[in-house]
DNA sequence: CAGTCGATGTACT
DNA sequence: GTACATCGACTGG
């Protein structure tokens, strides 16, 4: 194992099972790996979207636990990995205890170690942030598709480590990108400024 | 830079 | 049928 892996503290589940609006707050900043045929793929986290149940048309558990969703009500602490518009997929933290269906969508993340393993899986995006500054492209260079759905993050192949959290005065908070339901929620959050994020600007602050 | 549009599988009305 | 938590190619400025 990677000596800096040796030294991360990687988050527990008790972080997971709280509030998601907090758990994806706290989320930006953090820093995502991967182990992936050997090599270790990390990045830190930058943009995310929260998703619940209660009172949220968008989210795939907003109409009950079914076999496509039924990791989101499972206990945080593991990924949910949809696959969407018949090509992509895209990877959430299941936040919350057994039998809430919430989970943060992770939408931007800033490359740090084994980027040139992601520039493979990617197809050598001519521009840099074109690594993975979108859902989809997060999952396509961190090789995550269905084998991931349901896998915990503790580490052992993928995981969360800790890190400085961001500022508050370099949060910004919005409406969800690229959905049409539930569109007055504010629940995105992404770090200003960043090349990591899918959208500098929301179409609808 | 912004805007438009086709690709392509699955879940749901 | 229709919508979809998207992306890349393409157009025009």
């Amino acid at each position: 194992m990677p000596l800096h892996l040796t030294n991360m503290q990687v988050l527990d589940q008790t972080f997971y099972v709280r509030s998601t609006l907090t758990v994806a707050r706290e989320l930006l900043g953090k820093v995502f790996f991967r182990k992936y045929e050997g090599a270790l793929l990390s990045g830190r986290i930058v943009e995310v979207e929260a998703y619940h149940e209660e009172g949220d048309e968008a989210a795939h558990s907003y109409n009950g636990r079914r076999p496509r969703n039924e990791v989101m009500f499972r206990e945080g602490g593991r990924l949910y990995v949809y696959f969407t518009y018949g090509m992509h997929f895209c990877m959430n933290v299941v936040t919350e205890e057994e039998g809430v269906g919430a989970a943060v969508l992770i939408r931007g993340i800033e490359p740090l170690e084994g980027i040139d393993t992601m520039r493979e899986l990617r197809g050598h995006p001519r521009r840099e942030h074109d690594l993975t500054n979108g859902p989809a492209k997060i999952c396509q260079a961190f090789g995550i598709a269905r084998a991931e759905n349901g896998l915990p993050l503790d580490g052992a192949v993928l995981g969360i480590a800790n890190a400085p959290a961001i500022p508050a005065t370099h949060v910004m908070t919005s409406s969800r990108i690229g959905i049409s339901r539930s569109r007055v929620l504010p629940w995105r959050m992404y770090v200003e400024d960043s090349p990591w994020v899918s959208r500098a600007r929301p179409a609808h602050p």
